[in-house]
DNA sequence: GATAGCTCAACGATATATCGTGATCCAACG
DNA sequence: CGTTGGATCACGATATATCGTTGAGCTATC
């Protein structure tokens, strides 16, 4: 992950918004909704539709399988254990994919239970290793197992990537001047923001045609 | 925690970064530094100082002991489990100390060592109860103890805890642009993102009397 | 009395694991 | 052939635990 040194802390602990905003824009699925699917949420009023609602929690955002044939790429590169996995999987896709524990995990585990890799105890950590079935899978899959990272960032816009790293140094900013401002600067700090949050308000509220 | 229904996401999900902003500006202890204490860092030239750097990672900033304190005045109340000591603190302290589990976990483990609460697993987790030991404990020592929640929150300027929401809300609308967006209105987002990230570090450069 | 060093507590990252929710895909039925 | 319902995968929150780093407080020495 492209982190800026200019940030107080790893942008690592920022990925979770920004990667949402990347992901969201970009749209990794069909279209606001895939053909024939009917959008289950409305907002506004009079049937206003703004496309996927990711405005609670959870909720897949890569395809079906993309966790699945991410770990076999990568434990096929060298054993991994799960932490390194979504660790890998993050960095290789920009920040825009950080595959939660709750897919990873449980994937791990069925790939145990079918055989495809074997689980080595070594310093407190589960080490998963390829078996030869294992390679004989992933080498007669490799064309449906694509490369999900690349998938995941490849459809991100590069000026939404731009504009989450902008996010991040405005936040870090923000973080200096509450570490170190005083009651005088936070006040002019604050008129800031609420002037950028009336101006993206204004954004989002100019009609576009559909 | 007071969250902001308008937030697409648990507030929980930012308090990270903006019970940092809290606190640093709070100046959870005495002045930028102690009485005598030198400051191990010094940004910028010229020796220029910025007050506590709580620029990397870890390392404390509410009180020691308070976790200890918090953990015994929590559990007199009723048995709880870890997280849930978590979740507790941070719901009564505003969102403003959300301890670690690097610590809550060793300081529970302690107690256990000490004969003050005991554990029982109920349903998967481990819940911690005071001992008769432990009442007597938390009785003598209730004036030391404190409530160390409302320590932590107290010291928090409002208009900083404000300027928290705020920033929120910000990256809230900005997601939302992000999300539903076109290019030309997330171009215009950047521009605003620009000027206030410009405007904050004005605001930084401001030089004030020592 | 002040300063420096050491110790200890707080913290973030690391590491694992599961459950309930959300969304998509596929199969069956009309 | 289209629609609907169920199953399955991805995800966030939950829950636990530890290690290395950071910072503050206390103690000893000058």
């Amino acid at each position: 992950m492209h982190a800026s040194t200019a940030l107080p802390w790893t942008v690592e602990a920022w990925w979770p918004r920004w990667h949402r905003l990347a992901m969201a824009a970009a749209g990794r699925r069909t279209g606001p909704f895939g053909p024939g699917h009917r959008h289950p949420h409305a907002f506004g009023r009079g049937g206003m539709h703004f496309g996927p609602p990711w405005m609670g929690r959870g909720g897949p955002r890569v395809g079906r399988g993309d966790v699945r044939a991410a770990v076999l790429l990568l434990v096929e590169e060298r054993p991994m254990h799960g932490y390194q996995i979504i660790r890998e999987i993050t960095e290789r896709s920009d920040g825009v994919w950080r595959p939660s524990p709750g897919s990873v995990y449980p994937t791990l585990q069925q790939l145990e239970d079918e055989g495809l890799v074997t689980v080595e105890k070594v310093g407190g950590r589960r080490m998963m290793e390829l078996t030869d079935e294992g390679r004989v899978y992933v080498d007669e899959h490799r064309d449906r197992l694509g490369v999900p990272w690349e998938t995941a960032s490849g459809g991100v816009p590069d000026d939404l990537l731009g504009l989450r790293d902008l996010a991040a140094q405005v936040a870090a900013a923000l973080m200096q001047v509450g570490r170190e401002g005083t009651p005088a600067q936070r006040e002019e700090a604050r008129k800031a923001l609420v002037g950028v949050r009336k101006r993206l308000y204004q954004i989002l509220a100019e009609d576009e045609p559909d």
